[in-house]
DNA sequence: TCTTTTATGTGAAAAATAATACAATAAATA
DNA sequence: TATTTATTGTATTATTTTTCACATAAAAGA
């Protein structure tokens, strides 16, 4: 399975739920096809490859899909926690953001190195010095960390979190986290976001318009 | 080109940058590739293709390449002019960001639907109401658009900027964004930044680790 | 000047990914 | 029950992307 699969999945996911929601109970390839953006044929073989079935003529039972896709993606009746490390503008936006817990991940803390934050009681999560980091994410059993420090204390913060046995790391910032490879031979998950690449691109994209494939 | 390679030439374009600002003058295709973390020979074929040529057994001269990738990723004198649309807690985060500058990319101006917010006049960009898009945009000159409205308003918003011709979106927003066709022929240019789906890939590699390519 | 070293540039091969096409099958209908 | 219709599941084919391998050129050293 690799990285655009990974990506179509989840957005399978995320649309079935919707459509449970809507209250169907049954779906086609084309269907999932239109709304994740690809071809009904690929559908059917991400399914196929992950050994899903359904019905011939019948479609797929979405429950039964949710199921199986959800096991995949390691959804539990337990949220996923995550921390934030640097409760700066960005760090505050996602720690009040209220739009994870129904994805099932559930922010349960943040850290930063700043005495006025940290000391602020006001906060929508709790938020601590560094120097608890390892207390607090073996307490939660927190395996992925957002940083949101600024670019200076970037690498810095990466090396922290690896030491108190972070695994997953979602970087926002523009330094470019890799996953080096651990003393144990695994390898952490970083996933960079950065905005003004993805800016870039769009400027670029818009300078030379893809020519429409003629079919 | 595809949108792969366009990511490793934003890259490029960056650790070139960075490089320069250390005095650099000259590079080889495998310090690009540690950096980028992709192979030489692919730095050397992105190359080829976009017909940069460097000094056989000498590398490459970083200005020329920071030239020749600054005009294919339309970089110039001038910053690329960029609207936010919602200014809450992500859309501020983003307007007091200083970091886009250096890059050429400038927020000129913040749009909302919330008088108390657009009559407030402490942000870093004037914000206005969503009345006086089209005015604020044909005068900036804007082609491209960050939404960071909440879930229920990005539909109705993305119409709207369509309507006063913009032609790129970043969206934050868990509403997925299609590049629907439009009169006159042309799709805009839409990214999705999705932060839930970036932590659902997460967590999904941290359940099912990639076997290492036996080399 | 001649040889060795080192890195580029690129055609060809390989690998990865996606589309096509269609047999298999179950539901719907006559 | 027989026929038609609709959709899955997958083998095959096509396309895209990356790596390999090496000829080529320039610099460094002998
Ligand atoms: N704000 C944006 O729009 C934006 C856009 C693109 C990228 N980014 C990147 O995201 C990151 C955060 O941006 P921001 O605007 O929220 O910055 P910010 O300055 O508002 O917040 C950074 C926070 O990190 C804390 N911090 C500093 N060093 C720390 C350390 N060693 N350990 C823990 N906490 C520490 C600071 O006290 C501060 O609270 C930056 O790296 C920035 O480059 C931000
Ligand atoms: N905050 C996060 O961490 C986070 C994480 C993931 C996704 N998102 C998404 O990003 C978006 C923004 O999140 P936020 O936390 O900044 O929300 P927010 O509620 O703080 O801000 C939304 C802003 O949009 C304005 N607005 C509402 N309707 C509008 C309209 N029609 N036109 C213009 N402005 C309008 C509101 O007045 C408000 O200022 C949401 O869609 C959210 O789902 C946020």
């Amino acid at each position: 399975m690799n990285s655009d699969m990974i990506i179509r999945i989840t957005k399978y996911y995320r649309i079935l739920n919707r459509l449970r929601s809507l209250g169907l109970e049954k779906v086609f390839a084309h269907n999932l096809a239109d709304a994740a953006g690809v071809s009904a044929a690929l559908v059917r073989k991400d399914f196929s490859l992950l050994e899903i079935y359904g019905q011939k003529r019948g479609g797929y039972e979405i429950p039964d899909l949710l199921e199986h896709l959800g096991r995949i993606l390691g959804k539990t009746e337990e949220p996923q926690n995550v921390i934030i490390v640097g409760c700066g503008r960005i760090g505050k936006a996602l720690m009040h953001y209220n739009g994870f817990e129904p994805d099932g991940i559930r922010i349960v803390a943040g850290f930063d190195s700043d005495p006025l934050i940290y000391s602020d009681s006001t906060h929508p999560v709790p938020v601590y010095p560094i120097s608890r980091l390892e207390e607090v994410t073996s307490t939660f059993d927190v395996q992925v960390a957002i940083i949101t420090v600024p670019e200076s204390a970037t690498s810095d913060s990466f090396h922290r979190l690896m030491q108190v046995g972070i695994r997953g790391i979602l970087n926002f910032s523009p330094i470019t986290l890799k996953p080096i490879k651990l003393e144990d031979g695994t390898s952490p998950v970083v996933h960079n976001m950065n905005i003004a690449l993805e800016l870039e691109q769009i400027f670029y994209k818009l300078q030379f318009p893809k020519t429409e494939p003629a079919k």
